[in-house]
DNA sequence: TTGAAAGCGCTAACAA
DNA sequence: TTGTTAGCGCTTTCAA
C-alpha cells in the first residue's frame, strides 16, 4: 500500500498539483481558493492519510532541517546529557538531531563529516580535537564559515567553537582545597585534550602545588585501569578524575583494593552530571553544565546557517559542586561541605 | 562557495552527466568508459572537491538509509548504552541513527511517528508502549507490516517487537535470594510497564513470595522521591528497582537517611549497565543485554524493510548478575556472591 | 480562481 | 564508447 502522493491527490480531487500545494501549505494564495475547493482537497488529504514526502521538500530546499552530532562517545553520563540536551533545543529550533557515535576514531570523525559534505545535514556539531590536531586535513574539507562548530574545546583557530572555561571551577577548586588542609592534587586525564590540564597547572602555579599528572587515553580501557593502579600505589591526597564516569571507574577500583573515599583518598570530578550526584559518595565536582553548552553551540551553528560570516569563539565558565567525595581536615573550613 | 553537481563537473570535464554518474559509481558500465575519460573525471572530481548531493539520491531511491529511533528517555544509562549500541549495528548495515528523545510525552512520541510517515527515514525503531496502550490511534496511522519495530515490549500484537524475556533472570533472581535467606522482596517500579511486575509476581507465586509493589512515574521525580520515602519507612529487606538509574537514585537517597545498602536494606537493580558495575557497591542486576536487543532490533527493522511481511514479536532472556548490593545472611550460600 | 511548466541533482534505460 | 531523455515529489513563477 504505496503512500499517496501530491499528484495523486490532486488527480483524484480534480485539480491541479499547485493547487493542492497552495492550499495545504496555507500559502497566502490559498485564500484565493475557493472554499469548495480547499474543503475538498483537506478532507481528501485526511481520508488518503497523505504525507508531503520530505525528501521532496529537502531537495527543493537543499535542507534537511537536520543537525548532525559527531562524538566519541555517547554512552557515557556526560555526552548522552549533551545529547539530550542538543536534541531538545534542536527541537525548538526546528531541527532534527543526527548523532553519530565515533568512538573516539579520527577516521570515523572525518567520514561521518561527508554527512555536512554530501548535505544530508544542514550543519555539524563537533565534538573532538581535530580541529586542533587535524588541521590541515580538516581545512581541505571544510574552510572556516562553513556549518560546522567544534564542541568542548574553544579556541580552535578559525573554526567556530563553544566550549569551557577550566579555570574558574579549577581555581575555586584549589582554593577550597587548600583552605580544607589538602595539598597534594593529582590530575588523571588524556591530556591530548589539554585544556583541564592547562587549568590544572595554572592552579598549581597560582597556589604553589607541585603538578602530579597521571596519564591514560580516552576509550582505551587499559590505560586507564593502569593508570588507576599507579595512583593506587603512589596515594596522593586528591585526585581529580576527568569525567564522572572516570572518578566512578576509580572509586570503584580503589574499592576493590580496599582504598575508600574519600576516607584514604579523596576524588574530584570534571562534569557533575546528575550521575555524579547520585553516586556514593555524591561526587565533588566541577560542573560542565551541558545545558549552556547545548544551547550556546546549537545558537552558534543556526548563526552560521543563516549566513553570520563571523566565526565566534565561546567560552562557558565551569563553577564548583559540592558533594561528598573530599575528605575536609580541619572542622574550621567546613563551610558548604555537604548540600544535599 | 557553492558545491559542485555532478552537472557542472560534467560540463567541465567535457562530457554528459550520465557518464560521470556511471565513473564516480563504478557501474558495470564504467568499463566500457576510455581509461583517459575515466581518469580525467576522477581527477577533475578530486580538485573541484566534489560530492554527490545525498537528497538528491535520497529522492530517486526514496530511502534515506536512515534508521529513527524514538526513546523516553536517552540520558539514562540503560538507554544511552542501547542508542550507542543501535548506532553501531546501524552502521555496520549502512544506515545512520536518527534519536528522537519524547521525554515519556504521548503526543511526542505520535509527532516523532511522522518521521516515518514523511519519509524522512527509513524505519523506526520505538521504545514506548503505545503499541499496547493506543492501539487504534496508531493502527490508523501504521497498520502492521510497516517499518516499525517495537523494542523493549514484546507481544505487540500484530506489531514487530523485540524485547527482553524478564522471567529468567528473576526466577534466578528469586532462587537465589531464597537460598541466601531473604523472603521480603518488594518491587519498585512504573506499573504502566506491566512486564517486570508480571515476572514479579509470577516468581512471588511460585516461590510462595508475598507481593509488595511501590509504585511511581518514569520521567516524575517527585513521586519517584515520594516512593524511595515509602520505601525507607516501611522497610522491606530487600527491594527490586526497576533500573539501574532508579536504584541509585534509591541508594543515593537512602544513604541521605542513614540507611546503608547493603547493611540495613539489599538492593537489585534491573538493566546492569556499565554503571551499575561503576557503582558503589556494585549493583546485583536482573541483566538486559543492550547489545542483544539492539542486534535483534535492527534485524527486525531491516527483514521489514526487505518486504518480509510476517512480523515477529522476538524475546530475548535476561540473567542474573552478581554484584556487591544484596546482603547475604547464611554463610553457605555464599556461591558466587561478589564476582569481581 | 486555477493550471501548466520548469526545475532541485541524480540515475537508469535506451539510443547513437 | 558516450549522450539523450525521462522522472523521483514537490514548489514556484507566470499565464489563463
Amino acid at each position: 500500500m504505496k503512500p499517496v502522493s501530491l499528484g495523486e491527490l490532486a488527480a483524484r480531487a480534480g485539480v491541479s498539483p499547485a493547487t493542492v500545494s497552495i492550499v495545504l501549505n496555507d500559502r497566502p494564495l490559498a485564500r484565493h481558493v475557493a472554499d469548495k475547493t480547499r474543503l475538498r482537497i483537506r478532507q481528501l488529504a485526511a481520508e488518503l492519510n497523505y504525507r508531503p514526502n520530505h525528501l521532496a521538500k529537502a531537495m527543493l530546499h537543499q535542507s534537511t532541517r537536520t543537525i548532525g552530532f559527531i562524538c566519541g562517545d555517547i554512552a557515557t553520563p556526560y555526552y548522552a546529557e549533551l545529547a539530550d540536551e542538543l536534541a531538545k533545543v534542536a527541537e525548538e529550533r526546528g531541527y532534527r538531531l543526527m548523532t553519530q557515535p565515533t568512538r573516539w576514531d579520527i577516521e570515523k570523525e572525518f567520514e561521518a563529516l561527508e554527512l555536512l559534505l554530501t548535505r544530508a545535514v544542514d550543519g555539524i556539531l563537533m565534538y573532538s580535537m581535530i580541529g586542533v590536531t587535524h588541521r590541515e586535513r580538516l581545512e581541505k574539507l571544510c574552510r572556516p564559515g562553513q556549518a560546522l562548530v567544534f564542541l568542548g574545546n574553544p579556541s580552535c583557530n578559525g573554526f567556530r567553537s563553544v566550549g569551557f572555561d577550566m579555570e574558574p571551577g579549577m581555581m575555586e577548586l584549589f582554593s577550597y582545597l587548600l583552605e580544607s588542609g589538602i595539598r597534594e592534587i593529582a590530575l588523571m586525564d588524556d591530556l591530548r585534550f589539554h585544556q583541564k590540564c592547562e587549568a590544572y597547572r595554572a592552579a598549581c602555579r597560582r597556589y604553589g602545588v607541585s603538578p602530579r599528572e597521571y596519564e591514560f587515553h580516552y576509550g582505551d580501557l587499559e590505560s586507564e585501569i593502569a593508570c588507576i593502579d599507579r595512583v593506587a600505589d603512589e596515594r596522593p591526597e586528591l585526585i581529580i578524575a576527568s569525567s564522572d564516569y572516570v572518578a566512578a571507574m576509580t572509586i570503584s577500583r580503589l574499592g576493590q583494593k580496599g582504598i575508600r573515599v574519600p576516607e584514604d583518598l579523596s576524588v574530584v570530578s570534571i562534569d557533575g552530571t546528575r550521575w555524579a550526584e547520585l553516586y556514593n559518595p555524591p561526587l565533588t565536582a566541577i560542573k560542565q553544565d551541558s545545558a549552556l553548552l547545548a544551547r550556546a553551540g546549537i545558537e552558534e551553528l543556526l548563526s552560521a546557517l543563516e549566513g553570520e560570516s563571523e566565526p565566534h569563539a565561546v567560552e562557558i565558565p565551569t563553577t564548583l559542586k559540592f558533594g561528598g567525595s573530599v575528605k575536609i581536615n580541619s572542622t574550621r573550613s567546613n563551610r558548604k561541605g555537604s548540600e544535599r
